[in-house]
DNA sequence: GTGGTCTAGACCACA
DNA sequence: GTGGTCTAGACCACG
């Protein structure tokens, strides 16, 4: 059983929450490089979606060089994910700026926010015992 | 020519796109309480954008109590922005919260954080030249 | 009626072959920036094809950035194809530079490569009457 | 070990890679007429790759006339390559005909194309310490 | 067994 | 009207 999750509620299509869903596996490590992902059929069965579906998401996997396909084979985690990480860390940072620039550009003040930003990471840091300084 | 602004290549709706900039120029206060809307043929016009489209956002707006309507007047920005402003008010520091954590939890040094949040601030500052302590 | 051709008797996917013609037709200039992609369902029936495989074959276009989409109001050739032009010349180049270097790993003398490409240069001027230094 | 390669992570077939492959291989005279071809199996072995589709490359090059198998023996490569080479060599030239009057048609220099299969013969010359004039 | 393509037909949101 | 998503079911090539 796979740790692929979807949402048939929501209103984010399918699709896209498997390719989300995967490249948050592949970023946090619980699916290693080289990996074999499940089979198109088996996550369809699974998630009970059509496969067309899943395979429209590992095709967008795929494209994102998330994942890499062999022949008959199957479908895996891509090798090499620096560049996914670098992406991501880019992308938190960036998230990040904005949502400052945002609150101080609605008048929230530097004082609180620098405290909200403090608080979080030591929250965070109290969730998995590990500092990084 | 109102502030609203729209664009029309982004995949996210342009009714919502138009709701969002409503709100943010109402709790930036860039538009008043009880101030009037452009009406409906006009920023459809202005925005070369279908009334129907409009409407649509007017419609949501209403709804969500950002703006209310008067018969034969017009459309009008509600007189009361409080209640919004404590809403959005959370929402950014949540956000704030939320990103900060995710970014320490992916192992980036809480240096860096607190220098992207503080630099974000600066160049907010930097653009509308008006300091919040 | 449009200018995109298809080959239903080709081992080439329908909808790659759809990618490729419209990417032909706006390198030579058939297809202008900003024009008006035939709808999802005109192409489908004309081409008599599942309008599906044209969806797919358009949204491989939006991805390579040839063409774009506005919402309710279809697709359009990308305003600025320079880039597209830019790796197809490379594209072009490189494949010549292919072909050389395997002809004459393959033991064809230097002089009939280079008349093979000073002939197929002074054909093609032959057929379009238009010289290039 | 023998020089027959291939790109697992390849979009092209396996087994028409092989057959590429060794079609090359037997052009360029890396392998010599009547020469033996490893065995199923130990291709098989030495790529990681499933024998049925060696058997199946071998049974193509077989119909190509590439090589020829002798039961019980083995297979080997053909005793006479020379309408293969003449073959080969036509189909290398008008490709290269094609790409030279595709580049001249989009508008690239005759200057360009032609340094670009000067420098193309240059490098490879350079790569096999062979020349040919 | 695997992935990949295609069809037919439905439904939805947006303009 | 437009594009976009999804399902159901079929067929194919590859390994």
């Amino acid at each position: 059983m796979s740790l692929i999750r979807v949402d048939l509620r929501s209103r984010v299509p399918i699709f896209e929450q498997i390719v989300n869903s995967v490249r948050d596996l592949a970023i946090r490590g619980l699916m290693k490089p080289d990996e074999q992902m499940p089979s198109v059929r088996a996550l369809a069965a699974e998630l009970a979606i059509n496969p067309n579906t899943i395979q429209k998401a590992y095709g967008e996997l795929e494209r994102q060089k998330i994942i890499y396909s062999l022949a008959g084979r199957g479908n895996f985690i891509a090798s090499d994910l620096t560049g996914l990480m670098d992406t991501h860390r880019q992308a938190l940072l960036h998230a990040l700026a904005n949502d400052a620039a945002q609150a101080y550009r609605h008048g929230i003040p530097v004082a609180e926010i620098e405290k909200t930003v403090s608080e979080a990471i030591r929250s965070a840091n109290f969730g998995e015992e590990k500092g990084n300084d």
